[in-house]
RNA sequence: GGGAGCAUAGCUCAGUUGGUUCAGAGCGUCUGCCUUACAAGCAGAGGGUCGGGGGUUCGAAUCCCUCUGCUCCCACCA
């Protein structure tokens, strides 16, 4: 086989994916072997594959791929989320460029377009996925709008309601008057927006509806809302407002009169300390009303427009309206004085409309009972997170969480179970048949035509929280009692799930809280919370600044095993990642290092005849121990989800260990061939070096091990079994060392005297410097000969420290007496310092008394080794001076 | 405003129980090499008062206090 001196990946990826898709490698089934499962955070059903997504699926794909060569049976559920609100803004906007308003369309004709939508852009991702190499199991492919899945959803609706943790009420909520729909609260962004602060004159009300000439000032940002209200609250401890107590004031412009009120809530040192409370239009004012008994009117409607209850300005926009009645103000004389303010607002995520809080009726999920349990699961260490310092964020977030508001004005989504009767009853069952059943119990004459659905959906991770459950069984989820089917119960709970800390409030916790009511168990033991990926300059990658790269072209300029590195390379747990092309560039190099080490080793040929040299045979028993050395390791690196210390292990063990030292040391000289042993030796460790890499490179690693020998069909790297550690002799391992430093030492004098290292140089070592690896020093440094003597002599040359070895490499003719002396005179002054230093530690008494035995031995081996030092440096000296 | 975290080489980061191996890695930089696998390469070198200050200790990157700077989460004072 005829091998480019570089590796082409775009020759062998498409290749090796249809040859493992062919043969359903990654297909599992239930069987005798232990699982190791994994459900994929599910992308937007249509979306399209962002770095972020690259940095999560490679994680996955290393976490399962090596799972799959330690025996286990891997199983990777892929899949998709139907992302109700995303998607439907998309349809939207969609429609819109075509000229169709949603509110033009019924529910199915948008519903059609919806799914059409669906089928022309979902998916692409799952595809995307495969160029990155991902072993899911496609035909375990779901999706969370699928008619059984949606199926579980509706169940749990029922399931929730009936137990009691599903109620309807009437809350303030973020209204989003563009989207027309509630949006969670992280669903809203803030932002800091220059505005005015109005501070307005309200008169004391004389008691029959007149103002007096007593008035107070009341600030506000938004007087287009006075209309609405209710009170004017000041804090109890203000004796400021004392003398206001129990009287009325009016509103301005419309003269009605609203009651003085006292609540704690009140801060006396911001604004006049006189709130006016408007319980329809801010959520705290809604809590003040709440505990006061005050009236709520609603002079909004649902684009942001004031309504007929405003009395004045009506059908004006909420924000023309405030310039309005500013300057109507004005007029009446109410102003006091305006400022310039700047305060946080919130905004739409999706259409960036400035928020309304506004009273609308949703659905709840009692989120008390299932966050304890959730809390628990995490607190009891049942579910790490990794890192651990997300543990806290947890524990604030379950202890504080509110009751989830589950419904949306969307249609795209799981349409609410719940049906009214035309006497205001509600009735919640799975189907409409089973609904007019139970109306029928109320009264037998009601028809189909009687009940009418609640036309909102549900929250999309009111979904997705079942997804390790409903992806295996359907049935399940809603039904804790049910006897979960053959893929739940083996398969469940699942071992790692990857995903960003941006949703670990949203999903993850979640996900616990349904596997904890419907499975009486954890969805998963660890969760990897994954940074998010950033540019060189700390930017998020978005879309809007056009600093994301698109994986496919990534990949197709430098090979998927290139991004998969390059990712991972700089991704601890949790922190960001700083992602720059030149990781990938450093990926696609590490391949070609590969590529061409098997170029290398596959170009000699045996010569049965040959017998091995000192120095391979100390190679192989060097590079086993230390193969064996670093599989350990990579395995405590993997325990522990460091990732990218496991990569950066074999990354070295491959490169400098395997390419550097081994292969020169084995190199057979050039034309002649290689003994039987050491070709076979090298080749075991290069199918090692291949299967260690291969969760994290899987395309090159295949097209390599399948080049190495004849392989049958239907065979792969990827079923081979991850290489083991046997013993390693530290002690071999350490003289070894040693070789290498002599080696770069001789390797630096050339250098420094600018000698070829074609040129061989003779080498003189003192003591007894390990003799079994030698031959590497031999080979490496180009040594013509070594000579153990007593005393180097007077020859001109330079001398060593190797450890606790002193070496000479003998120059005649090169050396400058004058520079040798001037070195050797530098380096004796750094070491009678260091000297001075340590015994000076020693002398201190508390020292000696203090530090365990091992700390004091350690110092006295210390001053021992300067001393010799000392001494070598000294006669290298006066043999240098008597030349 | 409340909470959490971070600050180590030019960049990105390791550094586990305070003590050989503690001041490290990768990349970049510099120097010399087209050496018969690889210039996407080989060989060598330089580079840090561990953010500042104080404390505990025989001993601190590591523990405590404080200051400075940054990040994230939560809440949003009308």
């Amino acid at each position: 086989m005829e091998l480019s001196a570089k590796y082409n990946p775009s020759d062998v990826e498409d290749k090796w994916y249809a040859y493992w898709l062919k043969n359903k490698f990654f297909h599992s089934e239930p069987n005798e072997k232990e699982p190791y499962t994994i459900v994929i955070p599910p992308p937007n059903v249509t979306g399209i594959l962002h770095m972020g997504h690259v940095l999560n699926n490679t994680l996955n794909d290393v976490l399962i791929r090596n799972a799959r060569m330690h025996g286990k049976n891997a199983c990777w559920v892929p899949g998709t989320d139907h992302a109700s609100i995303a998607t439907e803004s998309k349809v939207v906007a969609k429609l819109k460029g075509m000229g169709i308003s949603k509110e033009d369309l019924t529910r199915e004709e948008f519903l059609k377009y919806a799914w059409e939508w669906k089928e022309e852009h979902g998916g692409i991702i799952l595809s995307q996925l495969r160029k990155l190499g991902a072993s899911c199991d496609w035909d375990r492919t779901k999706f969370t709008m699928d008619p059984d899945l949606s199926e579980a959803v509706i169940n749990t609706f029922v399931y929730f309601y009936k137990k009691g943790l599903i109620y309807r009420g009437v809350r303030m909520v973020n209204w989003d008057p563009v989207g027309l729909t509630a949006v969670s609260d992280e669903e809203v962004n803030h932002k800091d927006t220059p505005s005015k602060f109005y501070h307005m004159k309200y008169f004391i009300s004389d008691g029959n509806g007149n103002p007096t000439d007593k008035y107070i000032v009341v600030a506000t940002t938004r007087p287009e809302t006075i209309m609405a209200d209710a009170a004017i609250c000041v804090n109890p401890a203000d004796e400021r407002h004392h003398w206001m107590k129990g009287k009325k004031v009016l509103i301005p412009l419309i003269n009605k009169e609203i009651p003085i009120i006292e609540d704690s809530y009140v801060e006396m040192d911001f604004g006049t300390g006189c709130l006016k409370v408007t319980p329809a239009h801010d959520a705290h004012d809604y809590e003040i009303g709440l505990r006061h008994n005050l009236p709520v009117l609603d002079i909004i409607d649902d684009h942001g427009r004031l309504n007929e209850k405003a009395q004045i300005l009506v059908g004006e926009d909420r924000f023309v309206a405030r310039k309005k009645i500013a300057k109507m103000l004005e007029e009446a004389g109410n102003i006091d004085h305006i400022e310039d303010y700047t305060s946080p607002i919130g905004y739409s995520e999706r259409t960036n409309a400035v928020i309304e809080p506004k009273l609308s009726a949703q659905w709840f999920l009692k989120m008390d009972k299932l966050a304890e349990m959730a809390l628990d699961s995490v607190e009891s260490g049942k579910v790490k997170l990794i890192p651990d310092k997300y543990r806290n964020t947890y524990r604030h977030w379950m202890e504080t969480v509110r009751d989830w508001c589950i419904s949306r004005q969307l249609w795209w989504g799981q349409q609410i179970p719940a049906y009214y009767l035309p006497d205001g009853k509600i009735i919640v069952e799975s189907t409409p048949e089973k609904a007019l059943e139970e109306a029928k119990k109320i009264n037998p004459d009601y028809t189909a035509a009687d009940l009418r659905q609640d036309p909102d959906v549900l929250d999309t991770w009111f979904s997705s929280w079942l997804w390790p459950i409903s992806v295996f069984d359907t049935n399940k989820a809603g039904h804790p009692d049910a006897k979960p089917n053959r893929d739940l119960e083996y398969y469940y709970p699942t071992n790692d799930l990857v995903t960003g800390p941006d949703i670990l409030f949203f999903w993850v916790a979640r996900m616990i809280m349904a596997g904890d009511e419907f499975m009486k168990d954890v969805p998963f033991h660890n969760v990897y919370l994954t940074g998010i990926v950033r540019d060189k300059l700390g930017r998020k990658m978005s879309k809007t600044l056009g600093n994301s790269p698109d994986p496919l072209d990534l990949i197709a300029k430098y090979g998927a095993d290139a991004v998969r590195i390059g990712m991972l390379l700089c991704s601890s747990a949790g922190n960001d990642i700083f992602y720059d092309e030149s990781q990938v560039e450093q990926g696609r190099n590490f391949c070609n290092k590969i590529w061409n080490s098997f170029r290398l080793v596959k170009g000699w040929t045996v010569d049965p005849s040959a017998k091995q040299s000192e120095a391979a045979g100390v190679a192989v028993k060097w590079f086993g121990q230390r193969l064996s050395q670093a599989i350990c390791a990579v395995e405590d690196h993997y325990s522990k989800f460091r990732i990218s210390d496991a990569l950066m292990t074999i990354y070295k063990l491959f490169w400098d260990e395997y390419c550097s030292w081994y292969l020169e040391l084995v190199k057979p000289a050039y034309g002649a061939g290689i003994d039987k042993a050491t070709y076979d030796a090298t080749l075991g460790f290069f199918e090692a070096l291949l299967k260690l890499i291969h969760p994290v490179m899987p395309f090159i690693t295949e097209e390599l091990w399948q080049a190495m020998e004849e392989r049958k069909e239907g065979e792969t790297i990827m079923f081979q079994d991850a290489p083991k550690a046997s013993a390693y002799d530290e002690e071999f391992l350490k003289n070894f060392a040693a070789a290498q430093e002599a080696v770069n030492g001789v390797r630096g004098v050339r250098q420094q005297k600018n000698i070829s290292p074609k040129e061989a140089l003779g080498l003189k070592i003192k003591g007894s410097f390990p003799s079994e690896v030698l031959p590497v020093v031999v080979k490496l440094a180009n040594i013509s000969g070594v000579e153990t003597v007593e005393d180097f002599g007077s020859a001109a040359g330079v001398s060593l420290m190797v450890g606790t070895f002193e070496l000479f490499v003998p120059l005649a003719g090169l050396v400058n007496v004058e520079e040798e002396i001037a070195k050797i005179e530098a380096d004796l002054d750094y070491t009678r310092k260091f000297l001075e230093s340590v015994r000076k530690k020693l002398s201190n008494e508390s020292f000696v008394a203090h530090a365990p035995e091992k700390v004091v031995a350690i110092e006295r081996k210390k001053e021992a080794d300067a001393l010799s030092k000392i001494e070598s440096f000294e006669s290298a000296l006066k043999a240098l001076k008597n030349n």
